[in-house]
RNA sequence: GACUCCGUAGCUCAGCUGGAUAGAGCGCUCGCCUUCUAAGCGAGUGGUCGCAGGUUCAAAUCCUGCCGGGGUCGCCA
């Protein structure tokens, strides 16, 4: 549905042209100067340098052609040819209640829609999640939830880290620790137990416990290393307790992304992909873009306009194994011959610091040819650091779990609603635990998303489980206040009417609701999230000054009451929908 | 050294396809619960937009140089 921002931009746009100048001029938003305008133009002066005319005089005709326009009351020029809108009140109540009525709350499906990958998450087999990955999660998942919103097709997968030096630590850390296993018995010839010889806690122990020795000791590295090429070519045994290490650490995963509402379509892993490995690098090979350098396959991928040194990607190393840069392509080629229909795009939500990997990568697949590069994109984003600027490192020094994270943002969820009190004396212990969660997964989600994507950010745990100010229980306080006047408003049998805008408040609260479509679009062709956090959040406040300001279920007059419902339900409606993008649910009470 | 991200209020950050007195939150100072959830609202406090040039009628925003910080730069992923 069309936005009053879009609409006039439309005539404006149309009466630039009729004066013989470019439609694009014609871009209105919203007036930065609410005491002013509603809306605003700023293209006369643009085009008046382009034209070599005087900007007034432009911004003169586009008002004048404006004025006429059945939206607006009134189209001024100030300054050196600043247009300024102001639109009707009908048009504005009109406004109002198309977006309570709209399925969308007033968005509209993106123009190009896409068959997208959305590969995220990171995390990885046997090694527990800590705070770095929240911000892969938390994005990604935000942006599956926004462009399906918006038409997009997509198809998000967790991509595990299954497949590297990490396994051949816990595969021989194993057999150090459990020498008599089947698996270790190249002899053995099968079926292997269903049953996992390892929990959870159990690689949790044996992965730093190996790395470490790794570390000090580089004939304890190389067995790891070795170990690596035998599973990767194809030992039974070895393969048998990948599975097993896979399944149980998927479990666990589950666990953590489910607390924070984060899903994903595909549990797939680099191991998925090594069938297509050996294919892969021949490909290479026979096309002459593969060469041997230092023991090592490699393929060049500079090219001539590159201003910076470009490393080569490493197909296959000097030890005959295969790293990321490989199990990335072979994934590429994967996605591409068995996902229906056949993606169009590919969104990697990888830390920053990935960005020259990923780099390589893409230009290795467009020259193979297994997919433009151009179509695969890095969404990089900053890292979480700690008060010093370095990453974020618990007081004891070491990282601070995921799932610790979500459990102190719960507590602190908890202890937050039983002081406010609000909870209906008879609601039963799940449910309270229900909403704690809601709160915490708000306050958690909304903490990390509103952060410009690029940039690192001090984690600060007190910001994540506060509850005050530019916070998602913030937002959650109010669509729940806005769902509480309606549902006594109905009790008592007042219901939502016809909208009339007249009131500064109301006003300023149906221009901030029509700027949810622009800010969706905005959130999603930037890949940037925070845009539509803002709206949210200033959508949240435009109502809570509404609210403060007037009367809505206790106005006396029935006309201007049922008015003001509407437009509560307008904004409840939105916020439940956008909030529902960020991951974020709102409970009836809190 | 090369490339990249960043430098805006005491703190944490928006704004950067150039536009009118640079915005939030936290903090601090006031005021507001006998009417709809005060996790709230209103008012105030607080800024040489890293520095220096340049382009422009107009620069936090574009260009150049410098200073400061994070990150990356072929066999861990």
């Amino acid at each position: 549905m069309a936005s009053l921002a879009q609409e006039l931009s439309a005539a404006a746009g149309a009466a630039f042209e009729a004066v013989g100048l470019e439609a694009r001029f014609g871009d209105v938003r919203r007036s930065d100067k609410p005491e002013l305008a509603d809306f605003q133009c700023n293209g006369a002066m643009a085009a008046a340098k382009l034209a070599g005319r005087n900007p007034r005089e432009i911004a003169g005709e586009i008002a004048a052609a404006l004025k006429v326009h059945p939206l607006v009351l009134s189209a001024e020029v100030a300054g050196p040819g600043f247009i300024n809108l102001r639109v009707s009140d009908g048009a504005l109540s009109t406004r109002a209640e198309a977006v309570r009525g709209d399925a969308m709350a007033g968005a509209e499906k993106a123009a190009d829609a896409q068959v997208t990958v959305i590969d995220f998450g990171g995390a990885n087999v046997a090694k527990p999640m800590h705070v770095g990955h929240l911000r892969s999660a938390v994005i990604g998942d935000t942006l599956q939830r926004l462009l399906r919103f918006l038409g997009d097709t997509v198809i998000s997968d967790v991509h595990l880290g299954d497949w590297g030096l990490q396994m051949g630590h816990l595969v021989t850390e194993l057999e150090d620790e459990q020498p008599g296993l089947v698996y270790f018995d190249a002899g053995f010839t099968g079926p292997y137990p269903a049953q996992s010889p390892v929990t959870i806690e159990d690689l949790g122990r044996l992965y730093p416990q190996a790395s470490n020795k790794a570390k000090a000791d580089e004939a304890r590295n190389e067995r790891s290393q070795k170990a690596v090429a035998e599973m990767q070519a194809g030992r039974a045994g070895y393969r048998a307790l990948l599975r097993h290490f896979i399944d149980v650490s998927v479990e666990a995963l589950k666990v953590d992304y489910g607390f924070l509402n984060v899903s994903f379509d595909l549990w797939k892993g680099e191991s998925d992909v090594d069938h297509l490995i050996a294919d892969l690098v021949e490909r290479f090979k026979t096309a002459g873009l593969a060469e041997q350098s230092d023991g090592a396959w490699i393929v060049h991928v500079a090219k001539e306009s590159d201003k910076k040194e470009m490393p080569p990607v490493m197909l296959v190393n000097s030890r005959g194994g295969t790293g990321y840069h490989t199990t990335d392509l072979a994934t590429i080629e994967d996605r591409m011959a068995t996902l229906k229909p056949a993606p169009e795009r590919m969104l990697y939500v990888v830390d920053q610091r990935q960005a020259l990997h990923f780099e390589q990568v893409y230009r290795a697949a467009g020259l193979l040819g297994l997919i433009e590069e151009a179509r695969l994109e890095h969404i990089g984003f900053g890292t979480v650091n700690g008060p010093d600027g370095k990453p974020f490192k618990t007081r004891e020094g070491g990282v601070l779990r995921l799932a610790d994270l979500n459990a102190m943002a719960l507590d602190e969820a908890t202890k937050k609603i039983e002081a406010a009190g609000k909870l209906p004396e008879d609601m039963g212990e799940d449910e309270r635990l229900a909403v704690a969660r809601q709160v915490a997964v708000a306050a958690l989600r909304f903490s990390d998303l509103m952060n410009t994507r690029m940039t690192n950010y001090v984690f600060d745990l007190d910001r994540f489980t506060s509850f005050e100010g530019k916070t998602g229980p913030y937002l959650l306080y109010a669509a729940v206040r806005v769902k509480s006047v309606l549902r006594k408003a109905a009790e008592a049998g007042h219901l939502p009417g016809a909208v009339s805008v007249h009131e500064e408040a109301e006003r300023a609260l149906v221009l901030q609701l029509d700027g949810f479509g622009g800010a969706l679009l905005g959130s999603r062709e930037k890949r940037m999230p925070h845009i539509l956090c803002e709206h949210l959040y200033s959508l949240a406040q435009a109502f809570s000054a509404f609210y403060g300001a007037l009367p809505i279920a206790s106005e006396p007059d029935a006309g201007k009451r049922a008015s003001r419902l509407a437009l509560a339900d307008a904004v409840r409606h939105q916020l439940e929908t956008g909030l529902g993008l960020l991951g974020i649910t709102v409970p009836e009470r809190m």
